[in-house]
DNA sequence: CTTTTGAGTTAACGACTGTTATCTATTGTA
DNA sequence: TACAATAGATAACAGTCGTTAACTCAAAAG
């Protein structure tokens, strides 16, 4: 294929890990400059024209990446609850693991998920509620299968999020320990919820 | 007393102010500069200096203030809810109020809580763990009245303010009917949470 | 083999940034 | 009333920023 699109495809990869690079020094990606990507990255920076159109353009096609990454994260949690079972449990070991393998991009989601200019957060919001969405479905499924309904699932499902990317968020500037200690409350947290919502069901339907 | 003293807590006040009509705006803390909040107040730029290090210092006093909005808040509530009972959807509605009057430093403390360089991060989730703290002592106290103990205070008061700041924090984006429709949810959240801490400390004593 | 395309370069622009030194003018003090 | 203190203004500093124009030169197209 051309070696030009391919040569290209590198560059703009260089781009976007300059990028991650810098968020993972901690610092917020509103105070990043585009040239200053652009140096980090050995490039010029009207070559950063080539890629993008401006940062706000670069900081979506992260998101983007992001969002992949989560789901496929969530393909991977459902395969390995639908193996071992243990839902709750086993669904927060395999985001703990993807916290680990892809840590910038997760930083810039929970980050910029509050802190962004309005397009940020909108696009983030989207995949946010994507995930939630699917974990819907998985809810429902499992409860067809336990017998056990529950109340709101999109409410549900939607608190369980939030409670998942907060978590995650604080774990990123825990020690190891802190951090085991963290998902296991976490995992306790998801517990209350579940059965919140499967009390809130019996009473409705009683 | 001193006319001179007056004056500089006016022109102090005036830049707090100018640094949060910006973020009314929308615009990320990061962003913001020295010359623009100063501009803004109808400053010169070197001025500023007279009242802060730099921006970061000023960002930590509207961080001071919003933690004390927060305790007045946390006040109030308690005391309608002893007066009026109702204590999720009371609550609720009080911060709600809130949002509404302290709406850029609420947005403030969301949006620098993960964004934000570490002195932020740590000032913020100090006043977040005083805040979770507070509740957990008011959940204990509604526990020995109602005589139904829930499980793990600390965790399911933990997990109450997570819900409560995420929604109020995409509350900040939402139109007004959006915003009634996200209180109802988050109330049934939090009702969720309620009863799966109650269903936990029976399962736990039984 | 010649021509065209386009990723990346250098040079330069105007605008804006944070910061310092210096001055003004008003207030508090003796 | 004279003196000291100080909030704020002006001017200037070296940098950095985003963006454009003009160029190079290797790869693709003819």
């Amino acid at each position: 294929m051309n070696q030009r699109q391919q040569q290209k495809r590198l560059t703009r990869r260089s781009l976007l890990d300059a990028a991650l690079a810098l968020l993972a020094d901690g610092r917020p990606f509103a105070s990043l400059g585009l040239r200053e990507v652009t140096r980090a990255a050995g490039l010029s920076a009207p070559a950063f024209y080539r890629h993008f159109e401006d940062m706000d353009a670069l900081g979506l096609a992260l998101v983007d990446e992001a969002g992949v990454a989560l789901r496929q994260l969530m393909r991977d949690a459902r395969q390995r609850v639908e193996a071992a079972g243990q839902a709750i449990p086993t669904s927060v070991q395999t985001f703990m693991e993807y916290l680990d393998a892809r840590t910038p991009e997760f930083r810039l989601i929970v980050s910029q998920s509050q802190g962004g200019s309005p397009a940020f957060r909108q696009a983030i919001a989207r995949e946010r509620d994507d995930f939630a969405r699917e974990l819907a479905d998985d809810l429902h499924r499992m409860a067809l299968h336990r017998e056990r309904p529950v109340h709101d699932r999109r409410a549900l499902a939607d608190a369980m999020v939030t409670l998942v990317f907060t978590a995650g968020a604080r774990m990123l500037d825990d020690d190891t320990p802190t951090r085991r200690q963290r998902a296991e409350a976490l995992g306790l947290q998801l517990r209350m919820l579940q059965l919140g919502a499967e009390a809130l069901a019996e009473a409705g339907a009683g």
